[in-house]
DNA sequence: GTCCGTACGGGTGTCGACAGTCGATCCGTC
DNA sequence: GACGGATCGACTGTCGACACCCGTACGGAC
């Protein structure tokens, strides 16, 4: 007799597979900004009709992974350098908003807590290159995340598709620039309650993340 | 003979079409939150097939103007209260950032008669309730706008759905809310070039706001 | 009266096919 | 050789049909 009390079945739609499947195979690198995207050939290898793959890939054009090019054909984004800063720049908006938030809650200290859980991610040097954008965009959510603001979590997740976008581009010298020393600063600056400190930090990481993967960008 | 240039054709698609459509509906009040959107009686009406109002409706969710209910049937979506309050503090980061760059910008004379224009939208008393809230949510719009920063722009506008939401939500009493009176102190702001000031009225702007229609929003 | 199985209707999920558009290529004419 | 037109191939846009799921009403057995 099994004991075991039977896995909850996978009731995702074919589309929501057809979605998480091209948006890793973006992510991951096998299709590289500017690469078309044609939609016969993903049905044909994805074993699906072409009207599931095009809700899939509509839904990425909306998140930024995709853009629309020559007669509707859609191919995987790319981000000019002006783009990018732009991009960082809103981050900093959003993340600087999550840090007072965090600062002014009363849980304050266990949202530090949390945040050096996140670190954490960021120390295992041995981690490879995907593995790593995931870990310093997860610390990132979770900075939004406990701030308690649901709308911030869902402006922040609208811009990741770019920013996995700008972080693909500009992956050359990746070495630095998603260490954990680089993160820490901010956790400390919040378990400080100092805003105007923790705001400035934020903006300088910005800042500089934005430099280098714009430079990387436009030297590209 | 014509020496009309011939107006070049429109190209939009049929998708397209049905999404201007279905969103207009819902704008205009049309459709009331929490309404079923069923995807049949849509292609019926607009005389399309059901694939086609099926993407207009998955680019309307991604919008965040229709959500998913139960077994995947779609709704006009509703805000909690504590949902339009985040709503207007993200807009308060973001519309506040637009405003820090404006300041910043050597063309900050150019954008405050850019604002001045869009303020008068706003007085003509007249206008009936839609085409106010268009008036109003323009303005904000070109304030975003005139940051020069696109990736500000794409984030707001994907907050516009919500935005819309929350408003038909709390119209009750709509009067005050979006007076010309009430804008006219950012420009100044602006004008005047003191960011401290400028953030502050803002942040006010955003915090009444979000006040006046999350409270309609509780007691409805 | 209650319970279970069945039929039904309204929905969405998915598919395969047709139509239209555009770029590339080839060919005949001048 | 240059130009214009026809042809072909690779796309996306759009559609109608079928499959499946779920809530509900119905009806018979007990």
């Amino acid at each position: 007799m099994t004991i075991e009390p039977l896995a909850s079945l996978d009731r995702s739609t074919l589309r929501e597979r057809a979605l998480d499947s091209v948006r890793s195979a973006i992510i991951s690198g096998q299709y590289r900004p500017g690469d078309h995207l044609s939609e016969v050939e993903l049905a044909g290898s994805l074993g699906v009709s072409r009207g599931t793959v095009r809700e899939a890939l509509r839904h990425l054009q909306q998140e930024g992974l995709v853009s629309a090019g020559n007669r509707g054909m859609l191919r995987v984004s790319s981000l000019t350098s002006v783009e990018v800063r732009e991009l960082f720049q809103v981050r900093a908006a959003l993340e600087g908003m999550a840090v007072r938030a965090i600062i002014a809650s009363p849980r304050r200290q266990d949202a530090v807590r949390a945040l050096r859980a996140a670190l954490e991610q960021l120390s295992e040097e041995a981690e490879d290159f995907p593995a790593r954008v995931d870990a310093d965009l997860a610390f990132h959510l979770q900075l939004c995340r406990l701030s308690g603001n649901s709308m911030l979590v869902e402006s922040w997740r609208h811009l990741e598709g770019r920013m996995r976008v700008a972080i693909l581009n500009g992956a050359a010298w990746q070495a630095p620039m998603m260490a954990r020393d680089r993160h820490a600063p901010i956790v400390d600056a919040i378990e400080g309650a100092d805003e105007a400190v923790a705001l400035r930090i934020v903006d300088e990481h910005m800042t500089s993340a934005a430099e280098h993967f714009a430079g990387a960008t436009e030297s590209a």
